[in-house]
RNA sequence: GCGCCCUUAGCUCAGUUGGAUAGAGCAUCGGUUUUCUAAACCGAGGGUCGUAGGUUCGAAUCCUUCAGGGCGCGCCA
């Protein structure tokens, strides 16, 4: 169901079979050629550059091709009705109006899976895996929204997704985690100052699981922070991931598969991973450089084990051993990984905060290493959310400590508007998120906007006493186009081409951003009709063009496919 | 110092795996409402695509140089 391949195809089948006829000798299996939509000002549906391309590797004028291959396609083609030779040799097409009709005609067809193209590979997206240590700020919230519309945007193109979430519930930062909340409770039971240690969480949250772990357990007396630990650590962790899957849950997002580190250390899977790559020459016995900067109190010059990720272009080789001969957190990780490896996706894709860019290399060397180069790891990065409030910055949380939590964004602004802003922007941008502007309800922003369009539609279909599900009754004759109809069907056709493009590139920001261009050109539309009586919809109460409504009902099947997998809902009424 | 990302209109950003005269929104200026929702629309001005080279029919897009901004550079997680 996409127009440019389809004409793109018969392009090429016309040329290969008069190939003798356009004096052509090196075809070069078409390499390069496409079919796409010429600017606006042209006025065409379509245009290619076939005569370009094939031009110069034939040393044929490409002007003077293209004059012959519009001879031949328009004496063979049924679907084109002109075509125009323009600017140094592009072809500019026009489609005839039965082929325009046939294809919305499918549109209404294909309804729910109008852009989707036959896909079946296996992916696994890891997301999010915000430490357990505490709530998800507005960071997160980011890389969550964007992992979860490329699961959805995979998914609508046939693919099966496992949208997955690595808890790190290991290691010293649990164990800090935990002894805050004890000193929190020493706090609240015994009044003791909770001390500035750098090391601590010293947030709002962290007093309220204290409270809690008083609460449910008011006979401990909290003396002795080991052999309270176990205890403490458990409840902890589960309080907090309590909040992080609320918050996730709130923004609309639900993960098929938490993962824990700690199972992990508990199964010794490292142990497994670790023969894997020693098989295979990855590992090594070695020192590491002293760590750069000051801070090297506690650094030790020891032989350990190591991971040489400067086969995939790291650095350094990576440490797979502390000090004490316990494993890295990295170590974990590559176990982790083999353990995505082995359940056999043909894809793997993690979604890392900026934060964490320095780390991609040694972990998708890893999976390549665990692989023999067979899977590849995909790392995407989500680039910082600075936030404003009315035009100004805004920083700090009474709630959280030194960042803004999720629960303080909830709070003021509701999930679709979240969704669509944090989208409105490419990964790798920095993205400005104003409290103030993203509730707005006037162009300004864009969520309301293409919201807004899609309530209008359904208030004309309303109007009329039409279902705008209900099929449509038409003959197909006289199918002829004005201007603004013509537009509208023109940016319809890139509907699968956005789809297309933004799967491959793991870009979802091109759908909001396709959609707020679509809703432009149905506002324009439907405004036209105050200025002249011609272009209204309706007439009498009845609709002046029923081919109006198909391009209508088409317009409203892109708009739900895309809000779908933005995960942003459509109002009827507004 | 090193690595990754970014630099496009006054501001915030798109730019279809190299295509035609580089596009939106905001801001500025000017217009549209006895109507199917003006919560909208129409028009105008505004650009050496950070700099300097290179690759070719053709570059915002690919390669190299330099400048400016962001993030990271532990045996932490």
């Amino acid at each position: 169901m996409n127009i440019f391949n389809k004409i793109e195809k018969e392009l090429i089948d016309i040329v290969s079979e008069k190939k003798k006829e356009l004096k052509l000798i090196q075809l070069n299996n078409f390499k390069g050629i496409t079919v796409e939509s010429p600017p606006q000002e042209f006025d065409f549906d379509l245009s290619s550059n076939i005569a370009l391309i094939l031009g110069k590797t034939n040393g044929i004028k490409p002007f003077e091709l293209a004059s012959n291959i519009k001879k031949l396609v328009i004496l063979k083609s049924k679907n084109i009705e002109t075509i125009e030779v323009a600017g140094p040799g592009f072809l500019n097409i026009k489609l005839t109006s039965q082929f325009i009709y046939q294809y919305i005609l499918d549109i209404i067809k294909f309804d729910k899976n109008y852009g989707s193209s036959i896909n079946d590979k296996s992916f696994n997206i890891e997301f999010v895996s915000a430490n357990p240590t505490g709530p998800m700020h507005v960071g997160h919230c980011r890389g969550a929204i964007y992992g979860d519309v490329l699961s959805n945007l995979l998914k609508f193109n046939g693919n099966k997704v496992t949208k997955e979430y690595y808890i790190n519930d290991y290691g010293n930062q649990i164990i800090n985690f935990a002894k805050s909340v004890f000193l929190r409770i020493r706090e609240i039971k015994y009044q003791e100052k909770f001390p500035a240690d750098s090391d601590l969480y010293p947030g709002q949250y962290i007093l309220d699981i204290a409270e809690e772990i008083i609460n449910s357990h008011p006979k401990l007396s909290f003396s002795d922070f080991k052999k309270d630990y176990e205890l403490l650590a458990e409840e902890s962790l589960k309080y907090s991931m309590k909040l992080i899957k609320s918050d996730l849950k709130k923004l609309g997002i639900q993960h098929d598969y938490f993962f824990s580190e700690k199972e992990i250390v508990k199964k010794d899977l490292v142990n497994k991973a670790i023969k894997i790559l020693e098989k295979n020459d990855y590992i090594k016995e070695g020192y590491l450089d002293p760590p750069k900067g000051d801070d090297t109190k506690n650094w030790i010059k020891k032989k350990r084990l190591l991971f040489k990720s400067k086969l995939f272009g790291d650095d350094t080789d990576r440490a797979l051993q502390k000090n004490d001969g316990t494993w890295t957190y990295f170590a974990n990780d590559v176990a982790y990984h083999l353990d995505k490896v082995s359940r056999g996706y043909d894809f793997l894709i993690n979604i890392l905060g900026a934060d964490h860019t320095g780390y991609i290399k040694r972990i998708s060397g890893a999976v390549s290493a665990l692989s023999q180069n067979k899977i590849k790891l995909e790392c995407r990065v989500c680039q910082l959310v600075k936030l404003y409030k009315k035009g100004k910055p805004f920083k700090m949380s009474k709630r959280a400590g030194d960042f803004i939590s999720a629960q303080d964004l909830l709070k003021e602004v509701d999930k679709d508007s979240i969704r669509f802003m944090m989208l409105n922007r490419s990964n790798d941008m920095e993205l400005d998120f104003d409290f103030d502007k993203v509730l707005e309800k006037n162009k300004e922003n864009p969520v309301f906007y293409v919201q807004y369009c899609y309530a209008r539609i359904n208030s004309l279909f309303n109007t009329l006493k039409i279902n705008l599900k209900d099929p449509l009754i038409y003959n197909g004759k006289d199918f002829n186009l004005n201007s603004y109809e013509i537009r509208i069907i023109r940016k319809i056709f890139n509907w699968p081409k956005v789809i297309e493009t933004a799967s491959k590139k793991f870009e979802p920001h091109r759908i909001p951003f396709y959609l707020y261009d679509l809703a432009t050109l149905f506002h324009s539309y439907w405004s036209k009709g105050n200025e002249d009586e011609n272009y209204r919809f309706i007439n009498n109460g009845v609709i002046r063009n029923t081919k109006t409504l198909f391009i209508i009902k088409s317009l409203s099947i892109v708009i739900e496919n895309g809000m779908n997998i933005l995960g942003v809902s459509l109002p009827k009424k507004m």
